[in-house]
DNA sequence: AATACGATTAACATTCATGTTAATAGTATG
DNA sequence: CATACTATTAACATGAATGTTAATCGTATT
């Protein structure tokens, strides 16, 4: 799992927007096209950068491909850097402390 | 707390890395320089992005300007950023309702 | 096989982000 | 007060990201 990988997909608001989607439901290219005002071919790369940082996977189903969200990558993501950012210090003062239990 | 700009100021990889300095202790600008290969403008461009997003916080001490890092806050966006997309399905999905300490 | 539909890639233009050097502002010190 | 040091802003150039339309690929349907 490459966290800058993740964190640079997640730089754009629309990617996020997207993951907001497929968060509720899997989606295909154009559902998600409808959804926003932007054509197909923007919301593939989106989806392309996305897939490729782990965040989501494609199934083909006939003609359309099915995005769904991985969730356990992006929560995982999200753990590692927080730990990262909370460590150092936090861990030194209080071994047992962490945020939130949901990260 | 502005969880879109919050990860807008995360998108960069060279604010990730100031963050991960200051992390561990609070730097001026020129510290942050020396540990970059990079001109004082340019990360004192990122410290004001990162001060506007909550993110850092700074304090001046004589001559330099001394930035700290805000853990609740960027603990706190990756904590609701990861309920949101935790949130929908898994709490629909599952029977019995997850507490929410949503922040 | 021919057509239609969905997805992706190509090519292009435009906007945004990042870094550099030069100039300005603020603070301390001789 | 003049000088030095730190930080920020201005102006500029360059590279990356995003979106658009047109073209290509894959799959299904008739």
């Amino acid at each position: 799992m490459n966290v800058n990988r993740i964190f640079a997909a997640l730089a754009s608001l629309p990617r996020r927007q997207i993951i907001a989607f497929l968060s509720q439901t899997a989606l295909s290219t154009t559902d998600l096209a409808a959804r926003f005002g932007t054509s197909a071919p923007a919301v593939s790369r989106h989806l392309s950068v996305l897939q490729h940082a782990g965040l989501v996977s494609a199934g083909r189903q006939g003609q359309r491909v099915m995005y769904r969200l991985n969730r356990d990558v992006l929560l995982g993501a999200l753990a590692q850097f927080a730990s990262e950012v909370d460590g150092p210090l936090r861990r030194a003062a209080q071994p047992a402390r962490t945020p939130r239990e949901a990260i």
